[in-house]
RNA sequence: GGCGGCGUACCCAAGUGGCAAGGGAGCAGUCUGCAAAACUGCCAUCCAGCGGUUCGAAUCCGCUCGCCGCCUCCA
């Protein structure tokens, strides 16, 4: 079954079927490096990164590039800010982005292009449109003319006129047309500046993507992602300055948006100071449950992002790796054995139809945890029973299971040590002085002592410590 | 004004023609010195409202109400 991927371009779900067969090219808009990137930014790259991973899950050979952008408006400004270059900005946040794509468990694409890394190409392509009469040089800027491609606004849905009369677009009077974007802007004493025919100066935003697109995967590509905010007037641009240039229809196959991240039914912004980092937000929550908080509902619907969501989240990811942990503690030669994948078939083609279905992550999440629920039953009945055998080959089936949705989601992927050790690491007391508190209590309650018992607990309870009594001992962990 | 989207239980959320996945919360039970945690069970005769199409609709069509995004930089 052909996987199907909704089109912003035709508002469709289409089959999928890349230019070139059993090979796919895609790009996603990366960030523009002048601030530490947000759940927004976090959404974006999850999305595609389960994205990448289903297509090769699948069996394509992908080409996948995300660019940086590093040179912009925003970047010069903060820089002058700041007192510092504008490279020594952009790289300080290229390498915070990084840090943080790591820690959320994003692959690295297979090509990082900057925009800085790409002028000779950026040049190449401007001149090209100058030479085919698409645009136009004025006192050392160049400007993209709109009016020359009659399908300018069919990503969008916009038509130029109706653009034009609504247009909340300064006027430049040099401009052609008001809707005419810049290909080039000659650069003002200070900011970063490169070498062109036209004058010493820096590309302008859309350029950027069509030249590292056509410099890293080719003139016509499979997948073009980003934001759903993008669509106009980026995509759109780069739609038009792209086919343009290479005379080439289509610049891109399938368009791919994801959806906004809201918090508490708000739109992220600087003006409502709402902007949450994504390393703010791992103080607080494992990465596992941020990204099940990402892919609990589909790619492409707005999530919001409230005080109980990542919480939720998290209590999911605990009850997941605390069944996992007890698979481990009662089967666990279930976990030296390969995966038998076609024995669990039915289960593995449930998954895949749902991500074949416009990557539907929520309904692998949905089956993950019914397994979750059948593993549980069934260890229950082993113990009732002491017939633990035909319970094994279960456990080791659902396993198999979950190191499949891993596999494409990213998710369910870590041993519970690594999970748990994440989540206790977040304490607000060492470990040592934690462990001599138990031993103390421990001794309270042999002593039939138990109000000493529960001060102690009750203490470690305020600092966010909760104490678990088991035949095995006590042990603790960080309140979720 | 133009374009697009959404409305499913207390909250989040999948399902888009055949008798409502999943998660969180809540309640009950097992366990426990008591807890906590864990596990199990229960929890929408119903999918914003009203009409229509159909043997059959949350799913298709029409209307109404409500919410949101884009049209300016933005993931």
């Amino acid at each position: 079954m052909p996987i199907k991927v909704y089109n912003s371009l035709t508002r469709k779900k289409e089959d999928f079927a890349p230019v070139e067969e059993g090979k796919v090219r895609m790009y996603v808009c990366g960030p523009t490096v002048y601030a530490l990137s947000h759940i927004g930014h976090a959404r974006s790259a999850v999305s595609f990164d389960v994205i990448y991973k289903y297509l090769k899950y699948s069996g394509y050979e992908v080409k996948y590039a995300r660019n940086y952008t590093d040179v912009d408006d925003k970047i010069i400004n903060r820089a002058n800010e700041e007192g510092v270059s504008s490279e020594e900005l952009a790289e300080r946040y290229i390498k915070a982005f990084d840090e943080d794509m790591e820690a959320l468990g994003v692959e690295v694409p297979n090509f990082r292009p900057k925009a800085t890394g790409t002028i000779k190409k950026i040049i190449e392509v401007t001149e090209t449109l100058i030479k085919k009469g698409a645009a136009y040089e004025l006192n050392g800027d160049v400007y993209y003319s709109v009016r020359l491609k009659k399908d300018y606004g069919k990503l969008s849905g916009k038509n130029i006129d109706e653009l034009e009369s609504g247009s909340r677009v300064d006027v430049d009077e040099r401009k052609k047309d008001p809707l005419d974007f810049a290909l080039w802007k000659s650069s003002k004493p200070g900011e970063p500046a490169w070498d062109s025919p036209w004058s010493k100066g820096r590309p302008g935003w859309h350029i950027e993507c069509s030249a590292m697109c056509m410099e890293w995967l080719g003139e016509t590509i499979d997948i073009h992602g980003g934001g759903k905010d993008l669509i106009f007037p980026h995509h759109e641009n780069e739609i038009a300055q792209s086919e343009a240039a290479t005379g080439k229809t289509p610049y891109v196959k399938y368009w791919l948006h994801n959806g906004f991240v809201n918090i508490e039914k708000e739109k992220m912004s600087k003006s409502i100071g709402n902007i949450l980092n994504i390393r703010d937000v791992l103080k607080d929550y494992t990465a596992d449950a941020l990204r099940l908080f990402l892919l609990s509902s589909h790619y492409r619907s707005p999530i919001d992002y409230t005080r109980d969501s990542l919480k939720d989240a998290e209590s999911a990811m605990e009850r997941y790796y605390k069944t996992v942990q007890r698979m481990k503690e009662e089967y666990p030669s279930a976990f030296e054995v390969e995966s038998c994948i076609h024995c669990i078939e039915d289960r593995v083609s449930e998954m895949t139809s749902a991500m074949d279905d416009d990557f539907n992550t929520a309904e692998v999440i949905g089956t993950v945890f019914k397994e979750v629920t059948r593993a549980n039953k069934l260890m229950d009945e082993a113990k009732a029973t002491g017939e633990k055998k035909g319970v094994w080959t279960e456990i080791s089936y659902t396993l198999s299971l979950f190191k499949e949705a891993g596999r494409f989601l990213g998710l369910f992927a870590r041993t519970p040590e690594e999970y748990f050790g994440e989540r206790n690491s977040r304490a607000a007391m060492p470990a040592e002085e934690i462990a001599g508190l138990i031993k103390e209590r421990e001794e309270a309650r042999k002593r039939k002592d138990f109000k000493a018992a529960d001060s102690i607990r009750n203490g470690l309870l305020e600092k966010g410590i909760v104490l678990e009594d088991s035949a095995k001992g006590t042990t603790w962990s960080v309140k979720g």
